[in-house]
DNA sequence: AAAAATCCGCGCATTTTTGCACAAACAGGG
DNA sequence: CCCTGTTTGTGCAAAAATGCGCGGATTTTT
């Protein structure tokens, strides 16, 4: 039958007994008086069963049972001192992992700066989540995440801007050869456009598109930004493309001058017992500084 | 610079949360209200600078620093717990080692006595401690002790009749064949005697060789008992022998019939510690039932 | 969709633990 | 031989840890 156990103070106590051999010595050294120390022991032999000092005016000196102890104590002594000592030099030092998550459409992006990111810090083991599911950081899905639109109201979030990225309306060179350039607002009629199926209001892009471009003109739709994104480079229409992705594009070309209003502002959120962390800390604080450069991609 | 535990309990608390993955649980297993557990946890998180779970709605999930602590305090556990098995056990059970003291004379019955006992508890190590010097038990420096005489009054020893051990009045068949019989109380001035150079009160029969035996006819003293009866035996002169060792030697011869009031009184001494214990109470009673014979050898 | 079941977190009363002061016993030294 | 310093042990008061109940929030079930 396995012995219960449901306490190790009385151990910890017990061990500097049985090491310093004297009740007062382990009481200073546990900093605490030396009446608890003798109740600690007396508590203990009493669970136990047996004798773990043999009491005189010099001092307790351990029987074999104390003497067992003082051997398995010690090496608990020690792996939970390293063990704090792992945890606390973790808590102010930059390792380990850290599990970032974004949408799809900032994958690029992440993946420039995660990898910047990893030439300071080489110890940190990156993973980058791309999912289109908001991932709980409260249940430690993820340390970070990148959220676009509205920010959420989680208390336990604790949620910073990043940037607002521009956003611009594209069509792929293609697209301008066969019908020609957008001249103006009062020219949507006569083109094809590219937007998600379901328009989400918070994005404020989806939401000029909603309002200025009628449904008979989306010829082409689908369930999110990035295949939009696709839709739009392989010719299919015009549409919301992320400045740095037309810019950099050598066939796209931009269809109407970029409203700043369109941009779409990208937060970073970490749960609030992580952000504290300097791992995490860090990581956002450089995330920011890149998040600077975005709008000038 | 080592990180200072100033506990253990708390790491115990945390391990069972990391374990269980919930606050609840853990409180269940350790037996002690959920808003204890979460106190530990906040406390011990406090001191090691770092969170070691993330909370949420359906319980804590560990953090890397929680991932860790979970393995060693998982280890922790099983040696602790292995200790107090151990412990608990040799409290009920008979093994291990055993340390009896006891004076040169009695070195032989003692011997046979732990042989004895050994025959039915192969698992004693036993080692016997021969000296004239009264060991300490409260110093853990013997298990058990065998005395003469009258009986300590250390409270913290528990002291036990063993035996009255008859001693007679001896001498070698070789003295007799010198210098005749000895006819009683009267004819002692006409012998020589052997007796221990500082007559110790306390033993009725040094007692009855001071008042009877004047010191002109002690031909030879010594130090202690067991040279008496090598010079005894030797044919130096009359001398007190115990009846076992006077009785089974071939050559020896008794001079007077025994007095019931010379025997020696022999005390079994344990501390109080380890009296309790099951090792030293089994051998004080096979000690006992032993010594019951030993008038008679 | 609504209700039930968990689970965490916090303030307050209680129990437990601890600290303090003092006594007794013992070792060492002048 | 007495005196001093050290150590263990115990009753009593303060301090600390714990238990309790409630509320808020989320998940699961009906």
């Amino acid at each position: 039958m396995p012995m219960k156990i449901d306490n190790w103070d009385e151990y910890r106590t017990a061990y500097q007994v049985a090491r310093l051999r004297t009740v007062s010595a382990a009481a200073e050294v546990l900093g605490v008086h030396h009446a608890t120390v003798i109740r600690h022991i007396d508590s203990l032999e009493g669970k136990l069963g047996a004798k773990l000092f043999q009491r005189h005016a010099r001092g307790y000196t351990a029987t074999e049972a104390g003497e067992d102890l003082l051997k398995v104590a010690a090496a608990t002594e020690d792996q939970l001192t390293q063990l704090a000592g792992r945890i606390h030099g973790r808590g102010a030092s930059v390792t380990g992992s850290l599990i970032v998550t974004c949408l799809p459409q900032m994958s690029p992006l992440m993946a420039r700066t995660i990898t910047k990111y990893q030439i300071d810090h080489p110890d940190i083991r990156a993973e980058l989540i791309v999912d289109t599911r908001p991932l709980r950081l409260e249940y430690g899905e993820a340390h970070v995440a990148l959220r676009a639109g509205a920010p959420g109201d989680d208390l336990d979030n604790i949620v910073q801007e990043l940037a607002k990225l521009p956003m611009g309306l594209y069509a792929h060179k293609d697209y301008v050869f066969r019908h020609g350039p957008l001249n103006g607002i009062e020219d949507i009629p006569n083109h094809r456009f590219c937007r998600v199926s379901t328009l989400n209001t918070r994005a404020p892009f989806m939401k000029w598109i909603g309002e200025h471009v009628p449904e008979e003109n989306v010829v082409y739709k689908c369930s999110d930004t990035n295949t939009v994104e696709d839709a739009v480079i392989a010719g299919a229409g015009i549409g919301f493309l992320p400045a740095y992705i037309g810019n950099e594009h050598p066939d796209m070309k931009e269809m109407m001058p970029s409203d700043p209003s369109w941009s779409s502002t990208f937060w970073c959120v970490t749960h609030v017992d992580l952000h504290r962390t300097a791992k995490v800390h860090s990581f956002v604080t450089f995330l920011k500084e890149e998040a600077k450069g975005w709008a000038d991609l």
